[in-house]
DNA sequence: CGGCGCGTGAAAGTAAGTTTCATGCGTGGC
DNA sequence: GCCACGCATGAAACTTACTTTCACGCGCCG
């Protein structure tokens, strides 16, 4: 875990915490820099718990003891400046809200999503992925509903440069095709939630062939942690009425395009001619006049 | 006592200090985040003194106790860091960037692109355009290649809440489809550079038929332009490397987010509705429980 | 429906922080 | 020159905060 975003991290871990303990974490987000500045005994009494359970808090999220959470806390509320009118940004949106209201406050949403995911991204992990990517003779990537999307969107631009790069919208293609996955391979399994039934099958299976197994998802103690051999997390924070996928497909995407320029990094000159040649492809396709 | 500070503080007081509280501040002063992270016997045996000085300290630069100290220390050397490294952003990827670097620069760009596509998008557009979605019998969304993505995003969004929208992927399909359209339906074109041939024929189609046309690029006056009866538009500055389809994609996604919540929040009920049933839907696919 | 495991808080235990008090040293008065 | 005073200081007592242990109870599985 990153040095920085403690805050980001604890929203993540919260499904996987007790319900006791997400009491307790849910006033740490909501506002750190009050809760580093209570006792343990007043922390547990305002999350009506005890402070057993504050304790158990602290250790869970990866720290020693609670007086290190408070000065965790201080210096990360410390960092974080208010960019943008309070009122606007952070919540759901409000019912009289007009368009400049709503764009704002998704901007900030998406833009805070973006750069809290790669806050706390681990390099080392990313750079492991990409070794894996580089040296695997055919990759392949799951995921269903929105994080369908952004799997499509990383297969297309491998393949760009000339990667031999698979992404099966239907589970029973995948399953098939991940059967065929031998060792050196690459599987990468997109879920926002860490607990999509279709693609913690078919990295079990990917896995089962010997092939490396990658999970991209918000939530690092979730199901899928169990079948991945590298986990790289999102920190998109979505609102209830814009759930599912919003902020997390930004947050996933700014991931794809690091492990992307990673990948294309190792191999400058042979991916800026694929890329070359892929957009000369489709150059017939394109306007240059104005119509009538 | 101002809030901010307190290390100028500290070495405003030294010399009103005991010498014995002196090698306190001095060491605290030296190294503000070291010494939050001690516990009062340690920082009192690194300046050669009992606790109770280190108490005395507290109390001359006018805080409670000692844990105020630590908290307020590390706020202040949280505060100290630079937020970015400005070497890193802004420009291209070196050739010799090591990961921390790269996710740096591309998380800046990203969240850039989203920010400044928010801060120039026309709240009066993007009205118009919700108003139009709102009262369309038919939503048809185009695009080709990465903008293909977003297209696909965008319908889904749309389907989800209950309104007819279709994506095509094949220019033929889109076509035909267009020709079907009506007064008051609405078709949406997205193409980054504003000169996908495809799309255009596409829009003017549906134009031709009466349909109100959006165009969502990042080159207002582009091709695009001339067949599209709103203009939205995005922010990215891609960079020749990654060119095509990497800020632009997340500028796109959010123009998409802002005109997806402007449609949902019309009919917030109906909307929230929708939401938990498709959200339902899928639960039966979720797993909850570990795998060994 | 009995056992098993997990989450939980009460209570015991330990460590950290705080107060008190005695010492010693320097300074100024007698 | 010696005593008295006050101040800085640390040892020790004390309090509070933090941590660990343990037993209860609830829900789940067999």
């Amino acid at each position: 875990m990153p040095e920085a975003g403690l805050i980001v991290a604890i929203s993540g871990l919260l499904p996987a915490l007790s319900p006791a303990e997400q009491r307790v974490a849910r006033l740490v987000v909501a506002d750190p820099a009050d809760a580093s500045r209570r006792t343990i005994t007043d922390l547990a009494t305002a999350a009506e718990t005890s402070e057993a359970t504050v304790i158990r808090f602290c250790r869970s999220v990866g720290l020693e003891g609670y007086p290190q959470l408070r000065i965790r806390l201080a210096a990360e509320a410390a960092r974080r400046v208010e960019p943008v009118d309070a009122r606007v940004v952070g919540g759901d949106i409000p019912p009289g809200a007009d368009f400049a209201q709503i764009i704002a406050t998704i901007a900030f949403n998406d833009a805070r999503a973006v750069e809290e995911t790669a806050q706390q991204l681990d390099p080392e992990v990313c750079e492991a992925v990409v070794e894996a990517l580089n040296a695997a003779s055919r990759i392949e990537i799951y995921g269903a509903g929105a994080s369908g999307f952004v799997a499509s969107d990383f297969q297309q631009k491998l393949h760009r440069i000339g990667r031999t790069a698979y992404y099966w919208p239907d589970v029973h293609s995948a399953l098939t095709s991940a059967a065929l996955l031998s060792r050196g391979d690459v599987a990468i399994g997109i879920s926002h939630t860490g607990t999509t039934g279709d693609v913690l099958d078919v990295l079990e299976v990917a896995r089962s062939r010997g092939a490396t197994t990658v999970a991209l998802t918000n939530f690092p103690r979730s199901p899928i942690a169990d079948v991945a051999d590298h986990m790289l997390t999102t920190a998109a924070r979505e609102t209830t009425y814009r759930s599912g996928a919003t902020a997390s497909r930004l947050a996933q995407l700014t991931v794809v395009d690091c492990l992307f320029v990673g990948v294309a990094a190792r191999n400058r000159a042979k991916a800026r001619k694929a890329l070359e040649v892929t957009a000369e492809a489709v150059r017939s396709r394109r306007v240059t006049r104005r119509r009538g």
